[in-house]
DNA sequence: TCCCTCGCGCTTGTGTACAAGCTAAGGAAG
DNA sequence: CTTCCTTAGCTTGTACACAAGCGCGAGGGA
């Protein structure tokens, strides 16, 4: 799985994340071979890789599709995460592994990226947020222990998340900034339970933004079974 | 993957968990293929979703082998599974939603398995209690949501915490059982905190019997890195 | 007009052959 | 005798071909 393998994984699993794949989406094995220019047999491969992640869902004789997220599915990850990533702030902070430098140096770098304006930074300086606050968030898990983490991959790298930053508001942005710098201040103290207090109120005002964001949305027209037709 | 590769995975999940396969033994994709009678593409299928369930780990090209659990790791088990089953406990008293009828059936179960002189009990009833044990368990998990009970099996179908009920002494056992007993009349009570109490004692009374199982074990020669050896 | 059934096509599941990379053993040189 | 290099064997990674199941649509009958 070494070679072609991991490109068609890492490549399906940045569209999925990205938003360039429908929810509910068929991949057909087939179709992604030819894009990528190799056999079925590394796609199935990405494919199952894919299903571990729980960015998509195969049954058995019908193959893949992009995973779909209901509104308690949200609802249950923003618990899950609130409890685990408390969880790990607290340990962090007690064991004292974490590496504040790289924290604070994320924390400036993301802060940075923030500085122009809302509308000239765009879409790209929302996913380099992104990225710059999923390294975040994964220093601090790998700081709590071995296991976590990859508990964690399956609550974190998901669609619903991962879009999170590309709709906060300036006011929001600033106060998850302000939340970071006040984490790092927290395991600097080795004070877990402030640490775990910082970390569940920074997931839980992510979660009330999804919530908010979520109701108000009748973009598509077929977001449930439709309820009889005539 | 319906019907070779999922008869695969079961077979060798089962060989895994049940102790039946060395922890560090190399899983040959040819062996396995042949003594399943099946071709090494179902194998490989199968050693990708036991890699999924953190059974195996596969290196890019060295093939598979069963995971090896160090004692921290076993520490942090412990320390996550009281985490995420205690909330599960919590959530599944609150919501109300676990059949109670089902958990005191399967603890009736459990103790008339136990009844038995713990001699003439042996293996086999060990094997059944933990099978209904870990029944249990996920009874509550359902009960609590919809993801957690997929994070959990990580956590729980774990050969060291399968291999528990066969260590447990008769005071232990009895123990184990009151405490069931205990979760199901909180749960009954729909009392959150009382149901994420008792969970969390009976996780980590297990954790205690593992600790004190694994140290006073040096039938292995070759437990760490040997030391300098001439 | 509606429903049931038959059959075709599409997609996945599996078997097999070949290519590539790692491991380890053996030989040669210092 | 030790050490490094080469080579051979073994194991995994990938491509390709065939088999099997399922869905869907067309056609016929009530």
């Amino acid at each position: 799985m070494s070679q072609s393998a991991v490109r068609v994984h890492a490549e399906l699993r940045s569209d999925i994340l990205g938003g360039r794949c429908q929810p509910g989406a068929r991949l057909r094995e087939e179709e992604i071979a030819e894009r990528f220019g190799v056999s079925r047999t590394p796609v199935r491969e990405a494919l199952r890789r894919l299903e571990a992640d729980g960015l998509v869902v195969v049954t058995p004789r019908r193959g893949a599709e992009v995973v779909r997220w209901r509104d308690d599915d949200v609802a249950e990850l923003v618990e899950l995460r609130a409890l685990l990533e408390g969880h790990a702030a607290r340990r962090a902070a007690i064991d004292g592994g974490v590496d504040l430098v790289v924290l604070r140096e994320l924390c400036e770098r993301m802060e940075a990226h923030a500085e122009g304006d809302a509308e000239t930074r765009g879409e790209r300086g929302a996913d380099e947020i992104t990225r710059l606050n999923m390294e975040l968030h994964r220093t601090v898990h790998r700081a709590a222990g071995r296991l976590l983490p990859d508990l964690l991959v399956r609550l974190i790298d998901v669609p619903v998340v991962r879009r999170t930053f590309h709709t906060y508001s300036e006011a929001e942005l600033q106060r998850s900034f302000a939340q970071h710098r006040e984490l790092v201040e927290a395991l600097a103290a080795g004070d877990g339970d402030w640490a775990a207090a910082v970390m569940q109120a920074h997931i839980r005002a992510a979660g009330a933004t999804l919530r908010s964001l979520r109701d108000p949305e009748p973009a598509r027209p077929r977001s449930g079974p439709d309820p009889g037709g005539r």
